[in-house]
DNA sequence: TATTAGCACTCAGGAGTTAAGAGTGCTAAC
DNA sequence: GTTAGCACTCTTAACTCCTGAGTGCTAATA
């Protein structure tokens, strides 16, 4: 293979090179000289064809499984096609159905998210897997104490964007009901506004000193306020078509399906790597990946914003055979409907 | 094979049995008489057991995969097991690990329930299912309509139980929040208490007509409102361990890991199957399931109570070669759990 | 009479062989 | 520069052979 050095390719070998892409893409079987010298848009011979394809795989486009197979992409070749062979293709009818829910204006964004998600997958058959939105920008809109029995109650909060959580938890015995209404009123009073990345520094310097004045055994109930306040983990992972990849035939082997979800359960890995895409869309193929876990596999990340912000990722996992031109297509789309929603969500931020 | 004739089995033929089928559980593989006779709790030549194994299979309890292999357990055989065979287990301590879970008091059912599966499926490698609670006595608690922006509000509905369900919605133009804020006063006024069943009717009759005083475009607004309000599908299903099965060396072809995963993607069928399972524990054993989808599978089901009322329902889904001793301790044991938990949620009901 | 040893028989699964088919690389002709 | 032709390579599937595990039956044994 030749390497560091710039290579042109005659326009026929940029044909043949697609070609032979396009058509593992779809079929996921080695192509031969000879029934690619069949097709409309190759009027050469096989010996013709055999000859650019032999000039192709010194190049380190092509490959051959073994020494009389047909020939297959290398990676190097389908980072050629995404880089060089696939021009914009518009699938603005499939981006329309996401545009679809997420102006429905009804969803709040977590919903939005998870849905854009399941959509993604469907529409692709791999496994699309979503982070976000960061909470830069996200603000604590109110905090409701809600006691359910004598020792019970329910604590809930809400952003600005609509994000509700809420955890049960047992009433310290001797908290009654109008110091936990002081409680709340005191918290809503100092913490409204508060962006929740902030909330904790808040918390320990304004709000702990005004708590123990209600509390006697302050601190276990203290301590379990904040957890539930300050997420450790704020930002989702939200994962759509897992089982998607059983489609494929490159998991035709009980080994790798093992460790595909192996891999899937490890929630933090996954995030991370998102977390570290650059801004843009980013195609990672193969070995190009870093994660040990996805080397056989291309990664298609895009990431969505907020006045210029980076607020999430979108991604798309499948087998290096991916149609690339279609998920660059509809990813670019979503993020870009992604972007307009966080934008919309933030508006008339009250 | 015999049939519909009680069978007396011998003391010896109980023992072989039941080593042949504690063996095959444990290995997965045919086991031969020669094998069988090397053990230490069957001090008999394998020509006496060979001439029992050749009972067994005439009674039922144990096939052939071919003419010269080992024996396996046939479905009648394991259902022989489960019913005479597996005393009382007591798996004490891992049954605390779920109960000191459940007794931590700061979770909320929802959570418990989906902890709970996810250590059942953990403890077995084998997939859980949890359907549930039913909502017969869960009764509203409270309705809030909180203002994101000018034209966004999320609604929030808190049940007696700590179950908490919002909304993100737009705000129809002709309302002022002051309108908003009537509504909501006037709908917790009606509302309150009142089971969530029952809200359909309660809304359909009571509520309508007050509405209307209050709102012009009322019809799209009070239809969506009652959307949300009343959930179609309230009972929730709690899958764990979905990817354990390929664990299982059964599952070593990629067709069944297909199929499987196919299946397990139509919760409405597995919370059919669910719903109608009896009271008390219940074990089905491959072919004695109805739905197609797992007659090659065995499920253990459980239900949990409040008040002798059926609140919902555990299960376990795995090969026919289970653990059924393990498993059932197991599942007896988390069912207790649940029972009393719904009781201590619902003590104290405010 | 119950148990066991012995033996012929069966079958799955791995190793080795063969034949067909798809595809290549090279050479020589166009 | 392109193409036809041909020898060569390698996979895949089908077939055969062989071994090992296990069986069923019979006759000997306790």
């Amino acid at each position: 293979m030749l390497t560091g050095v710039i290579i042109m390719l005659t326009k026929r070998q940029l044909i043949i090179l697609q070609v032979i892409i396009d058509d593992f893409i779809d079929s996921a079987r080695p192509i031969g000289s000879r029934a690619l010298s069949k097709k409309d848009n190759l009027p050469y011979s096989a010996a013709t064809i055999r000859n650019e394809m032999a000039d192709l795989e010194e190049f380190g486009f092509l490959e051959k499984t073994h020494t009389s197979s047909g020939r297959v992409p290398s990676e190097k070749g389908y980072r050629y096609y995404v880089d060089h062979l696939i021009g914009p293709s518009t699938n603005q009818n499939q981006v329309s159905i996401i545009k679809d829910i997420i102006q429905d204006g009804f969803f709040e964004f977590e919903q939005i998210v998870q849905m854009s998600a399941e959509v993604l997958s469907k529409l692709t058959s791999y496994t699309s897997i979503i982070l976000g939105p960061e909470m830069f920008e996200t603000t604590l809109k109110q905090i409701q104490i809600l006691p359910l029995s004598d020792h019970t109650a329910v604590a809930i909060l809400v952003t600005n964007t609509g994000h509700v959580e809420h955890r049960s938890f047992a009433i310290p015995e001797k908290i009654n009901s109008s110091d936990l209404e002081k409680m709340v009123n005191m918290m809503n009073e100092r913490l409204t506004g508060v962006p929740i990345i902030k909330l904790q520094e808040v918390l320990n310097t304004e709000v702990a000193h005004l708590m123990k004045m209600y509390m006697d055994d302050f601190d276990k109930s203290f301590e379990y306020l904040k957890a539930f306040l300050v997420n450790d983990n704020p930002v989702k992972l939200y994962i759509g078509g897992k089982s998607n990849i059983l489609m494929q035939p490159e998991f035709n082997d009980v080994d790798k399906i093992r460790s595909f979800f192996t891999m899937m359960e490890k929630e933090d890995e996954i995030a991370n790597i998102l977390k570290n895409s650059k801004n843009g869309i980013e195609v990672t193929i193969g070995n190009e990946n870093e994660v040990e876990a996805i080397k056989d596999l291309s990664l298609i990340t895009a990431s969505y914003h907020l006045n210029g912000d980076h607020m999430g990722t979108i991604a798309l996992l499948g087998p290096t055979r991916m149609e690339y031109r279609k998920v660059i297509s509809l990813i670019k789309g979503l993020s870009t409907e992604m972007t307009d929603a966080m934008y919309m969500w933030y508006r008339n931020d009250g």
